[in-house]
DNA sequence: CTCCAACTTAAAGTCCACTTGAAGGCAAGC
DNA sequence: GCTTGCCTTCAAGTGGACTTTAAGTTGGAG
């Protein structure tokens, strides 16, 4: 297997070459072989970076994919890291996914329920009461 | 009433004052009256202002804000403009939660079928397959 | 008169994950 | 020897919604 440039690596994992090199500024990657200045990889990256893609469609951020390569002693496996990551991650979303649901809840109370003429009379009354209520009131 | 002065409507709307005049500076309050330089406001700000907050609660950006109280003809009731905006936003909501949905399905996944002991034999199953097979392939 | 709190402005900083730009290096092909 | 094309580094820019900082003004209390 030939090392392979930059280029090469980024098309592989779909990435931009300016992605990977902050990749390796950040850590996440390990200082790459140079030759004459210029990086040159072998498959080892293909699969790191097949991990980072991967984790960040999960939703972790690259500290947290940080975490997950260097947050665990030596001996843990890689399933036992995934899993501590994903169950905090799986926490935050339900989170997240609460509140998106209110503001579900919210939008749809206010495109039925807000009769409106004006904005002022509108912000006057989610500001005395906490709802935009209708024009007979 | 007397008027107020920028961290009395602060305190009542439950902003800070740096965000009052920064939305001034954007062009969601209008120029506040000033007296030897200092903004003077009476009622009618904290009604613009609980609209922003509510609207902010929903999800819209400072942006889409601007557009609800800018974006339609004078005549347009409140009622319309969000109706229109919600409907965007609710949509905009959807796509966002199955996003999540596809990550808490990846995350649960992950948890249940990684048996990977190391990151790189879990990258190579990720790379090969787009899956982390169990330490027995 | 002095001090303090609260206000003003403009500019810069924050977070995140990059990208873009400037200025230059190196090897191959013509 | 010149162009082409890929590579390098370092610094700065992006977006969104503000906050923070620096430097200066104003009004009132003591």
């Amino acid at each position: 297997m030939p090392p392979m440039s930059i280029s090469e690596v980024a098309r592989q994992v779909g990435l931009q070459s300016s992605a990977i090199r902050y990749y390796e500024q950040i850590g996440l990657l390990p200082p790459a072989h140079r030759t004459s200045g210029q990086r040159h990889y072998d498959t080892s990256v293909l699969y790191r970076l097949a991990i980072v893609n991967r984790a960040r469609q999960l939703g972790f951020t690259l500290d947290e994919i940080r975490q997950l390569f260097f947050g665990f002693g030596k001996v843990t496996p890689a399933s036992t890291r995934w899993r501590a990551l994903s169950e905090k991650k799986l926490s935050e979303l339900n989170n997240l996914m609460d509140g998106i649901k209110t503001m579900q809840r919210l939008l749809r109370r206010m495109m039925t329920r807000c009769h409106c003429e004006t904005m002022d009379q509108c912000g006057r009354g989610i500001f005395r009461s906490g709802k935009c209520l209708p024009i007979t009131n």
